[in-house]
DNA sequence: CGGGTTTGACCCGCGC
DNA sequence: GCGCGGGTCAAACCCG
């Protein structure tokens, strides 16, 4: 059970993101795009990398690598996690009665005030659903049109009080059939679905550690 | 009904 | 200083 593929065992710590089931492939979905039948034609771990595009900033931070944030990852959401919700303390307007055309200021992302950024982990696998069941729980809050791009890109937050794990999804606008998800945060709670199946999922992946 | 999704407005950093 | 692009919010909406 403890057999992680080798990209996990930088230091046999719990990775942002864990037990990732893909149980629902071809289960039904929203509106974007059709569904096919393809299941786990798909399921082929493309790579794994610090960030998307602004790893070039998030490396200049703490972490350099997705690895390293693997290996500290067991408590680290002290660190970044926390910081980022620091970070969005005033923009945490759930009782605020703040409107369009009123006043309001400070939108989580401002109040950082260039100070700690928190370091994304993005992956990309081979599927045809954007949303890949990892065990948790997640709303989506946010969908945005990238530029360059011809799909969307999804903004999810986990649901758990006081978790502030956050995961976008996006595909590929060359390769339908690549979807690449960015994850911010690890979680503090237990998962509420099961994952037994980790292993055996993660046995089927392709690994590419050469980034 | 309650919780998640939709969707347009809003905010902000940054480049021009 | 303005416009663009990315990220967030929240009211409305949808669906079990």
């Amino acid at each position: 059970m403890e057999t992680y593929p080798p990209m996990f065992l930088s230091s046999s710590s719990s990775p942002p993101f864990m037990a990732m089931n893909m149980i629902n492939s071809h289960h039904h979905h929203q509106a974007t795009n059709k569904v096919v039948d393809d299941e786990l034609a798909g399921g082929g771990f493309l790579g794994l990398m610090p960030s998307m595009e602004a790893q070039g900033a998030l490396s200049s931070s703490n972490n350099t690598s997705s690895a390293e944030g693997a290996s500290t990852g067991h408590n680290d959401f002290r660190d970044k996690g926390l910081a980022f919700e620091a970070g969005s303390e005033v923009g945490e307007p759930k009782a605020a009665g703040r409107r369009k055309g009123d006043h309001h200021q400070g939108y989580g992302k401002a109040a950082s005030k260039g100070k700690v950024r928190k370091p994304r982990y993005a992956f990309q696998t081979r599927s045809h659903v954007d949303i890949l069941d990892d065990g948790y729980r997640w709303r989506k809050y946010g969908q945005k049109a990238v530029k360059n791009n011809k799909f969307p890109r999804s903004y999810y937050r986990c649901t758990f009080q006081g978790c502030n794990v956050k995961k976008q999804v996006q595909r590929l606008t060359k390769d339908e059939g690549v979807v690449v998800t960015t994850y911010e945060g690890s979680h503090s709670h237990p998962i509420e679905k099961s994952t037994d199946n980790f292993e055996h999922i993660l046995s089927q992946f392709q690994i590419y550690t050469s980034i």
